[in-house]
DNA sequence: TCTGGGGTCCTAGGACCC
DNA sequence: TCTGGGGTCCTAGGACCC
């Protein structure tokens, strides 16, 4: 069996929300339509039309911001379950060019086309091919970048947008890399940039000649590497698979700054509802609780604290979350956001069933397991409703 | 400008054990 | 009495990505 040159495609879809929207309603179309929060409220764009690119408006632009510089445009909010069925409806389309698809994002995936030159012919044609499946069959545009590594793809795919196709042939990363503003390098954001110019680096040739132990020095082992690594193009391995602990989350921004301490705590339980009830779906556990909070100056902290056994019900959880908040929270300081996380979740094969014999809270388990059929059947309870029915089911009877 | 919500990965310090 | 190195786990914070 003869080698193949390796081949990547990474895919974006290009204003993904913004354009099943205008997909979906014709007079949308060639308008500036901004998806996210809306007008008036506190939050940003989650993504937005070409049309309203012409603004300046972009992703992550507080809204308000947005509405200032586009007060005509048409504001959406977003509609998860919808853009998600578009999702998977794509990525079974690109099953059709190769078996070896890594999703990254909800408009985003790898496609490894090594070896199926015999079937698509060279990487332009495989990408055309795959771009007017597409068009025709899910009425959306995408950007392709081809190269020989998933890193080197995925700045391919940012370069040329929308509806784009760049292709970097094998040998000629560095040639293209040199062609990039810093910002464009994966994995550099704000900060690091700050920190590269503080050290008078500002374009990619100059990074290049920084030896590998200086940027170790600057930025750590692993920065300094993954810099070095990723301005010659080499891949250190992004989206390999290998993901080696999991979280689950749920936050909340208040519209007004929080002080009420039911009002906070009503809202803890709710996420504690949230994130226990996603840890039953996924038939997952984890002994570590992170409580996190913003307050009205934006500065943020989280705390958290880990058990010696599984979290396993809403009351555990939101009585430990009460436990975290009091330490942290002064009550005078308005909340802004307040968060709720499991960490280093594991699959629950580890679980021993003979210890789950006389644990009380293994009723409580199970009595959320029901409620969880439940909700399969009925949809979602509302949550206030939620709180008071599994209190109403405590088993214990103690009034917790 | 006035900043969502969901994540992953890394660092650094401290506790504890051998 | 003062001293070391390594490993693992936990915690808090921060950078970055979509």
């Amino acid at each position: 069996m003869r080698s193949h040159q390796p081949l990547w495609f990474h895919v974006d879809m290009d204003a993904f929300y913004a354009a099943i929207e205008q997909r979906d309603n014709p007079d949308l179309r060639g308008k500036p339509v901004i998806i996210g929060a809306m007008p008036g409220s506190r939050g940003v764009v989650s993504t937005c039309s070409y049309e309203a690119r012409t603004f300046g408006v972009h992703s992550a632009m507080p809204i308000s911001q947005a509405y200032r510089l586009c007060p005509d445009g048409t504001y959406i909010r977003p509609r998860m379950e919808h853009y998600s069925r578009e999702s998977a409806k794509i990525m079974e389309e690109f099953y059709d060019f190769s078996p070896r698809i890594i999703q990254v994002s909800i408009d985003e995936a790898f496609i490894e086309m090594t070896g199926t030159g015999g079937i698509f012919g060279p990487p332009e044609q495989a990408a055309m091919k795959l771009k007017n499946r597409i068009r025709e069959r899910i009425g959306l545009t995408i950007t392709v970048g081809a190269a020989a590594n998933r890193l080197v793809a995925k700045m391919a795919s940012a370069y040329q947008k929308p509806d784009g196709l760049t292709i970097v042939p094998p040998g000629t990363e560095e040639e293209f890399i040199r062609k990039l503003e810093l910002k464009d390098l994966w994995g550099v954001g704000r900060k690091s940039r700050q920190r590269l110019e503080e050290l008078n680096i500002r374009t990619v040739d100059q990074l290049i000649k920084i030896p590998k132990d200086t940027l170790g020095t600057l930025f750590g082992r692993a920065g300094g590497e993954y810099l070095y690594q990723v301005c010659r193009g080499i891949d250190p391995g992004i989206y390999d698979g290998q993901i080696k602990s999991h979280s689950i989350s749920n936050e909340h921004t208040f519209g007004i700054d929080c002080k009420d301490s039911q009002a906070v705590e009503d809202t803890l339980f709710a996420l504690a509802h949230g994130i226990v009830f996603r840890l039953h779906r996924e038939n997952a556990q984890s002994r570590t609780l992170v409580l996190k909070l913003r307050l009205g100056d934006f500065s943020t902290s989280t705390i958290q604290k880990s058990l010696d056994h599984p979290i396993r019900t809403v009351e555990e959880c939101f009585d430990l979350a009460l436990e975290l908040l009091k330490s942290k929270w002064d009550r005078r300081n308005p909340i802004r956001l307040i968060g709720l996380g499991f960490s280093n979740v594991e699959g629950t094969e580890k679980v021993q069933q003979g210890e789950l014999f006389d644990d009380p809270e293994d009723r409580r388990s199970k009595v959320e397991a029901a409620v969880l059929e439940l909700q399969k059947k009925y949809g979602d309870l509302p949550i206030s409703k939620g709180r008071k029915f599994i209190r109403g089911t405590d088993p214990d009877g103690d009034g917790r």
